[in-house]
DNA sequence: GCGGGCTGTAACAATTCGTAAGATTTTCGA
DNA sequence: TCGAAAATCTTACGAATTGTTACAGCCCGC
């Protein structure tokens, strides 16, 4: 990570100016929105390391938005608000957000807090091929699933994609949505199916008890969340 | 780690306990010190997760104290000051603190950030999963509740989700305007009813009298109270 | 061409969760 | 104290979502 992207998300263009300056300054790439929509669809093809979020947006509500980020994105995400009751602020950050600000702010404290949450950001996923969970390793050089007693059961190029999602992101909340664009897939009723059939296949091969699957588990109208403590290498 | 440790640092012992008894009632564990060198005693036998700072000690300057913190330990730094100018917090940020809190503060105000700390700092052990309350043990992980005999129930997500808000905030109100917050629903009638009814089944699976609720009780007009001993981890 | 494994599709089963509707409880003024 | 209005509770239901199984097409090596 040279240069980290920060993300501006704020309706009022000069506020967007005054941030990007600074940040700019201080070394750092930007790209700004004015609407959330805009920022969302940004967002399938960079990746910010932190997010500036104004609550105010016209077009979504900010909250909302600020909870979907924390679940689904890996970036730090910093709330800038003129709400400034200690409500508003307890629930932001307990929606996820790692900082919030309130307006008026100065530009000089923004640009620190946001190497505050640099420094502490976790480094990048792995890109080994063996990953270690819950007594089971997976090869994906071999694609082969082996469990704690060495007994091993090949798993197929669909199920490793899904599984590789799944390690690399434990703990977190995983959306149909992301899957549908890391995996390639049209956006259709049918691709749910096949998703469905792959996360089945996977199951069974874990060793899921259906009823009550311990490792991968659904989220009902939202997607799925991998439990399981991962070790790649 | 189940229960993350809080270290707090400030020479009032007013102000220490009002941190410790807000921290410990959310479920964490805390120590307090009122010199920076008891302080730093402490820290050569146990490693706080995010350690609370005052910066104005009476036996050691607070920023220097904090810039060894941050290049030594592992833990998320919280400053809290009565210097409310910029320039302090600028300072404080770019010696390696987390986060930059001005007194007076709102304790609530402070667990939430220092949840936001430990929800970065340890990706996979995010907030505590499982927490124990008058004989009940709540599995947020499996999505299971266990009942004093280890007999265990299953409650889905939406479940979760509102009895997880309770054990964050056991004997105080919680209105249902902040439910709506949490639980990302639109304001409307309709969100009310499906509120009722997630917290009547709820009510259930936890074996409640409707006539005589002991632990989900009502607040007409205001919202919930969950009354019980929390203790999670 | 044949057989085996992989993968998507279709059909049906199971689950989740909000909605509707009526019952019940609480509040508050008369 | 009584009655009505408002708020909340409970139950049943159904739409939407997800899971499972069976099957058919495909690709590959033999």
């Amino acid at each position: 990570m040279s240069r980290p992207l920060i993300a501006i998300l704020d309706d009022e263009p000069q506020i967007r100016l005054m941030l990007a300056d600074a940040l700019e300054e201080a070394g750092f790439r930007t790209i700004s929105f004015g609407r959330a929509t805009e920022f969302e669809a940004a967002l399938k093809s960079s990746a910010p390391d932190v997010c500036l979020v104004d609550l105010g947006l016209p077009d979504r509500d900010g909250l909302t938005l600020v909870h979907r980020l924390a679940l689904e994105s890996g970036a730090s995400i910093i709330i800038i608000s003129g709400r400034a009751q200690v409500q508003d602020r307890v629930t932001g950050l307990e929606l996820g957000a790692d900082d919030y600000i309130i307006k008026p702010f100065e530009p000089a404290e923004v640009v620190a807090r946001v190497r505050a949450r640099l420094r502490k950001a976790r480094p990048a996923a792995d890109t080994a091929n063996t990953a270690h969970f819950n007594g089971w390793t997976a090869h994906f050089d071999r694609y082969v699933l082996e469990d704690s007693n060495g007994r091993e059961t090949a798993f197929s190029h669909a199920e490793g994609e899904v599984l590789r999602l799944f390690l690399e992101a434990p703990r977190r909340l995983i959306s149909r949505q992301y899957m549908q664009e890391r995996l390639g897939g049209m956006a259709s009723e049918s691709f749910d199916r096949a998703m469905d059939v792959r996360i089945s296949r996977l199951r069974t091969k874990l060793g899921e008890d259906p009823k009550n699957p311990r490792l991968i588990k659904t989220i009902y109208g939202a997607g799925y969340i991998f439990l399981g403590e991962v070790r790649w290498g």
